[in-house]
DNA sequence: ATGTGACTCATAGTCCGTA
DNA sequence: CTACGGACTATGAGTCACA
């Protein structure tokens, strides 16, 4: 039950729902390219300032990035 | 739309919902004392594991912690 | 188009206090 | 019991070259 597994896969979930590289997620996310796929992979513990920003992005709901639907 | 405030909305809330101080959440979720203060007070930006650490302590999904139930 | 290690710099998170 | 400050240490933010 790790939760930056868990917010990788609603993150890469949810980019490919919009059918968005991680390229245009992170443009669209003011972050870095190289950074969303740390993220995906479940390697990085972002702060719940840059859940927003991949939520907003997303078009999504920051609470949804958080959820383990199994 | 602060994400931060929001966090610290449902922290406080959850918390006195369950009669916890402050001291004994963090106690529960094995943070300190004055921290625990400032994500109340929507100063501090957590990372999503310190959100699953509260949300564990306070016994709610981690999603909940960041929903905006106006 | 993505994964990865290494890196600098900012800040997350701890611990000492005071009111 | 809680807010808030100041000084720390650990780790996240943000970037790069390269596979």
């Amino acid at each position: 039950m790790d939760i930056k597994a868990v917010v990788g896969r609603n993150v890469k979930q949810h980019r490919e729902a919009k059918g968005l590289s991680q390229e245009q997620l992170a443009f669209e996310a003011d972050l870095h390219r190289t950074y969303v796929s740390g993220v995906e992979r479940g390697i990085r513990n972002p702060t719940v300032l840059i859940v927003a920003k991949l939520a907003n992005a997303l078009g999504v709901e920051p609470s949804k990035l958080l959820e383990l639907n199994d």
